[in-house]
DNA sequence: GCGGACTGCTTACCT
DNA sequence: ACAGGTAAGCAGTCCGCG
């Protein structure tokens, strides 16, 4: 084959829209070759497996049992193993057996299968219950829609919201990305144990805690040593007809042909399925690129036959928005076509679309997750497109397209559709299979199958780590309810109207320029405050009357010290793996490159769980919501801060502000750092690192905005204007312009001449737009759509109003579009860019100039200018108020 | 009926 | 569908003023 670069690639005309086979009947599904019957992925139930790691669990609703799915990296591809213990879905009353059996209703249930008397450790009420476990045939018959569902029947049910396959982890203490072997269809795991040293390491960091905690240390270690496979993955993108240029098709309906697909996998095979034009059907295609397979198609029920053959033979498929568009789309165009569903190898839910045979994750839902985007990857994305977050992860992204996908020529569809999966699969493989580890290492600490550890949001992940750990120790999982009024609300207020509970201290800002600024903070304060002071919804204002004096400060609760709590113990644990061990390793440059890659990876996936602990206790969608835990955990950090800065200053250091769990200290010597590092940890049992170290800070009069320069002459930039994603884009030029001039000051004697820049810098600005200088698109404030248009009810906001002129001008407004728009002189003071006058006539430039006045009067405030000044009083008086 | 003081809404940020 | 705290910029309302 001759090697062709794509630019070459053989190119047919546009061809006009109508020449593609819409719904034609005479291309409706007739099968021509059956697809074999039994798909590489499933595998005989009676066949051995040496090893696989177990990475999905679910429910056969035929078989009427969980199975999993386990992968085998040596065969690449997935084994399906079904329940054969018997084991069936139940639900826990606390009337007496005999109580149940005269309701009749459940007594008569179809459903029911058995009742059963069980002791479960009752946390609430601190003592063992006696309770009545009451055993079905099926998942539906204790939870499903029905009036007639068991935990309908029953006054009151535990456990009963739990979805079964979830349960049956529980039960079997499933570990999830975990080796397993299956020998006559006997399924075990395979125990990892880590290397020697490991071990002697860990014992040896670990030696005075408390025996149970030395478990859960014995428990994570396994689970986070153990190497991660690589899974072999596809993924897949699709572009489909539409005849409407700028309207994204819908999945739903799924009108119109698929005409292209591209498939990218692990080992790097690239393919792209193409449905050729009517006009050149029949007609033969030039295929010829060195490295891609383009694969022309007469009939759309073809190609989507190919697709199929890939979904089923694939363990794991990946896709960008997959469960909303492309398997969506796919699954309702094959149904249009004639498939029947159950030819379909795509199972297709409400939210979400899964795979019978392999595992589909949709990136864009994961990377979506807050936790994910703000922990795991310090919002380096702030956008969701897969575009935006390929720039912020890869380097690159996409490259534009000219025209609307229905223009495109061949060999630009290919391109185009190429481009999607390609970026799709390398978010999973950058940085060493990051991602892919990140969600390896989750699985094994939430213990959620891997569709729904991508897809479910942090809450979820913890709800179900707390969970496993009642049932492995026979607690019983307690109501929401039950918590909430045992426990009771929130005892303090917030500073925030509408908020629950009091949150974190500020210290004010002493503004200025402070050179040689040492930034201290607690290592993961909240998850060490759970741990040191015992927090966990079964300890705060617990049952025992010895421990009603043990009291929180700033609040009337008090703690357990009978008891050691469930969730101090769990986090506290993580928290100390992450701490002493995880970072430490990440950093040991005595180590292999590959190796602290690895340990960066568990660091940062425990990060992303430890920084969303405390939060979900204060939210009402967790199932073990308890606001006194969380004000709790706050108000010991606000305790931790106050007595710090005590202490500070007490040694003698001017503390210059402080956030949360953060202290900026002027010019501390390295003893009263030593010493003050060295009181925390005796007096407050919690570890103060130097966090950074800034060769000069300038602090605004504003809590949360500030800049710190470091040694190197980086430039740390917090809060500020200059920063914020909607600012336009003259400004924040501007405003990176004075950072890099003070990134280039060394000593308090380079501030003035800095200064003289700056000075010059906003003098430029603010002349440059007066001379309307500045095309549109750096004058665009950029301000997001963040819920539907209509729900815009007690005001309008000025993107609103820009929002409905883009709607009246027939464009497509969506929830989470950034509306772009320039501020007018017009009586609606806002016009939209698309819409907006390139000439600049109706610009309101004294609304710009005020823009430019507070974007500088942060910083300049600190460094002792005075906008004005710089301007010239008379002459901005004279144009904000008229001469 | 007009303008300043005030409150509330919305977004984007910090920890 | 993890929390609260802070700031900017605007929308909308209230109040007092012959």
């Amino acid at each position: 084959m001759t090697i062709q670069p794509l630019e070459r690639f053989t190119d047919m005309k546009f061809k006009p829209i109508k020449t593609y086979n819409l719904n034609d009947k005479n291309e409706s599904y007739k099968p021509i070759k059956r697809i074999e019957k039994k798909p590489f992925l499933e595998t005989d139930q009676s066949e051995n497996i040496a090893k696989a790691y177990v990475i999905s669990a679910n429910y056969d609703g035929k078989k009427r049992v969980a199975y999993l799915k386990l992968y085998s990296t040596k065969r690449k591809k997935i084994y399906f193993w079904y329940d054969n213990t018997n084991h069936l879905p139940y639900c826990l009353s606390d009337l007496s057996k005999t109580a149940l059996e005269n309701i009749n209703p459940l007594k008569n249930h179809p459903g029911l299968t058995r009742i059963e008397t069980v002791k479960k450790y009752d946390l609430l009420k601190d003592k063992e219950v006696t309770m009545s476990k009451i055993i079905a045939k099926d998942p539906l018959s204790i939870g499903g829609r029905s009036s007639r569902a068991i935990r309908e029947i029953l006054p009151k049910t535990w456990e009963a919201n739990i979805r079964y396959y979830n349960g049956y982890i529980y039960d079997k203490q499933l570990l999830m990305g975990m080796p397993y072997k299956v020998k006559a269809g006997k399924l075990n795991n395979i125990d990892y144990v880590p290397p020697e040293d490991v071990l002697r390491n860990i014992q040896s960091i670990f030696k005075d805690e408390h025996e149970n905690f030395k478990k859960y240390i014995a428990h994570w270690i396994k689970l986070l040593q153990c190497p991660v496979p690589d899974i072999q993955r596809l993924a897949l993108d699709i572009e489909v007809f539409s005849p409407k240029e700028d309207r994204i098709p819908d999945p739903n309906l799924a009108n119109n042909p698929i005409i292209a697909t591209s498939f990218i996998d692990t080992e790097g095979n690239k393919r792209v399925l193409v449905l050729k034009n009517k006009e050149d059907i029949n007609k033969e295609v030039e295929t010829g690129l060195s490295d891609v397979k383009v694969e022309y198609y007469d009939k759309e029920v073809e190609l989507i036959e190919e697709i199929f053959k890939v979904l089923r033979i694939y363990p794991l498929i990946l896709t960008f928005n997959g469960d909303d568009f492309d398997l969506r789309y796919i699954y309702h165009r094959a149904e249009n076509l004639g498939f029947q569903k159950n030819e379909i190898p795509i199972i297709l839910g409400s939210r979400f679309a899964l795979l019978k045979y392999g595992i589909h994750i949709d990136l864009y839902r994961f990377f979506f997750n807050r936790s994910i985007q703000n922990y795991a990857f310090s919002r380096k994305y702030t956008e969701f497109s897969l575009n935006a977050i390929a720039i912020a992860l890869l380097g690159s992204g996409k490259i534009p397209l000219k025209s609307p996908i229905s223009k495109l020529t061949y060999s630009e569809l290919v391109k185009y559709c190429l481009m999607d999966s390609e970026l799709t699969l390398k978010l999973t493989t950058f940085s060493d299979n990051l991602v892919m580890k990140l969600i390896f290492i989750l699985m094994r600490i939430t213990k959620l199958p891997m569709e729904d550890l991508t897809r479910q949001g942090v809450s979820n992940w913890i709800k179900n780590i707390m969970y496993f750990e009642h049932r492995r120790l026979n607690y019983l999982i307690p109501r929401s309810e039950d918590i909430l009024s045992a426990k009771g609300n929130a005892a303090s207020t917030a500073l925030i109207k509408g908020k629950k509970y009091k949150g974190a201290a500020v210290v004010n800002p002493t503004p200025g320029v402070h050179f040689n600024v040492t930034v201290v903070d607690f290592a993961s304060l909240y998850p060490s405050i759970i741990k040191v002071r015992n927090i966990s919804y079964e300890t705060v204002l617990c049952t025992h009357h010895e421990c009603r004096n043990n009291k929180i400060p700033d609040l009337p609760h008090w703690i357990c010290h009978v008891r050691k709590g469930l969730s101090s113990q769990i986090i506290g644990s993580l928290r100390d793996m992450r701490v002493k061990w995880y970072k430490t390793k990440a950093k040991d440059q005595s180590l292999p490159e590959s190796l602290r890659n690895f340990y960066n990876v568990v660091q940062l996936t425990l990060k992303v769980l430890l920084n969303a602990s405390y939060g979900v206790m204060g939210s009402e969608n967790f199932s073990l919501y308890c606001p006194p835990v969380a004000e709790a955990v706050t108000a010991y950090g606000r305790d931790a801060m106050k007595k710090t800065v005590d202490m500070a200053q007490s040694l003698g250091v001017k503390v210059l502000y402080g956030d949360t769990d953060s202290l900026f200290l002027k010019s501390p010597t390295p003893e009263q750092i030593n010493d003050l590092i060295k009181w925390s940890n005796e007096k407050l049992q919690m570890e103060l690192e130097i966090e950074k170290e800034y060769r000069y800070s300038v602090l605004t009069k504003l809590k949360k905005n500030y800049l710190g320069i470091y040694q190197d002459g980086t430039v740390d930039i917090k809060g500020l204007i200059g920063k914020k994603r909607h600012t336009p884009k003259f400004l924040k030029d501007a405003f990176m312009k004075m950072i890099k001039i003070l990134g280039d000051v060394q000593s308090s004697k380079d501030i003035e001449k800095a200064k003289k820049s700056i000075r010059n810098i906003v003098h430029d600005c603010y002349s440059k737009l007066m001379n309307r200088e500045y095309t549109l698109d750096y004058l665009t404030v950029n301000i997001t759509i963040s819920k539907p248009l209509n729900k815009y009810i007690k005001t309008t906001p000025q993107h609103v109003k820009a929002a409905k002129l883009l709607i009246k001008a027939g464009y497509d407004v969506k929830q989470g579009q950034i509306i772009r728009f320039i501020k007018t002189i017009d009586d609606i003071g806002v016009k939209p860019l698309q819409l907006a006058d390139r000439e600049l006539k109706d610009i309101d430039l004294k609304k710009y100039v005020e823009h430019l006045k507070s974007t500088f009067d942060q910083v300049l405030d600190a460094l002792g200018i005075s906008f004005n000044d710089i301007l010239g009083i008379s002459k901005l008086d004279s144009f904000l108020w008229g001469s």
